[in-house]
DNA sequence: GGAATTCGTACCGATTCAGTCCTGTTTCAA
DNA sequence: TTGAAACAGGACTGAATCGGTACGAATTCC
């Protein structure tokens, strides 16, 4: 179905809290409330986001979360990325040279095409993007993130 | 990994093959054999794929399948869709009015644009783009399927 | 020192995926 | 007319992944 699990779904909704209050730092409970999802699973995906270096955490008793750089500065593709590695539509793509029938396989290099195309899409969104919908007014046409794509 | 599943890749692979000889009809043995994939699975996506009537069917000791339509006219989107379904990155566009914080989550219309972009993108290859990849030069960009992707 | 919080990891049930197999049904050709 | 070849439609299975939970350890602040 080309989709992103439910914990990356999760992961951007949190991303985006975040990103509107770039401020404050929340902690697990907090955010899990105030996007409505269960707390272990919140904590989850908090801790994953820490370790790729997307949040910064702090420990303790007035601890959390915020964000390690400016919304802006944090793509789409990034935190999808880090919640569910490397975008690779097909296997053969993310699997190197392990296709058997690769040489006679025309299909690979336009799937490779295909793959950077989504990819440098989502790298062309922010989360500041994500984060105001109704504010900002961003065309990835001409010369934007999705302008260039060709087969061969 | 907003991946496509390897049913929708070998059923590409195959698709490719038919679309090499429109005359040629193919029967499943054929088609396993000169893609090197195990005969049940490539018999059951074909299967797969005359339901969704982009392949013709032909029964008998002389039959076989061939494409429904020209490989100009099958587009990629297609192709993905009737193999795993429609085209939805996320559950909430699927699900329709699921979402129980769907009032305040300002990530989902930005998601639907998103969707729609690749959906879009991939509309726009046809199936005979990816059997001739040195052949044909297809820009997407400006006026293409692309182009148009802005969010709000 | 104690309370609150993150960190790491292990675990489990359910679902989906990849692949196989079997029992028809249809068609052609000898 | 009969048998072989091919498609049609399921049912089935093992493995992997997904969604979610739990718990002990480390850290920091009061």
């Amino acid at each position: 179905m080309i989709r992103i699990t439910k914990q990356t779904d999760y992961g951007i909704v949190l991303l985006t809290h975040l990103a509107a209050n770039p401020e404050h730092q929340y902690n697990a409970p907090e955010l899990a409330a105030e996007a409505r999802l269960p707390l272990p699973m919140v904590s989850k995906i908090l801790k994953l986001l820490a370790r790729e270096s997307l949040l910064v955490s702090h420990r303790g008793v007035k601890g959390g979360y915020s964000l390690a750089r400016q919304a802006e500065a944090i793509s789409m593709a990034e935190i999808i990325g880090a919640l569910e590695g490397p975008i690779a539509i097909t296997e053969c793509i993310s699997v190197e040279g392990d296709c058997s029938h690769e040489p006679l396989c025309p299909v690979r290099s336009n799937w490779r095409r295909i793959n950077q195309a989504v990819r440098t899409a989502l790298a062309g969104i922010t989360l500041a993007e994500m984060a105001h919908p109704k504010q900002k007014l961003v065309s990835l046409g001409q010369g934007g993130a999705l302008a260039g794509i060709q087969l061969q």
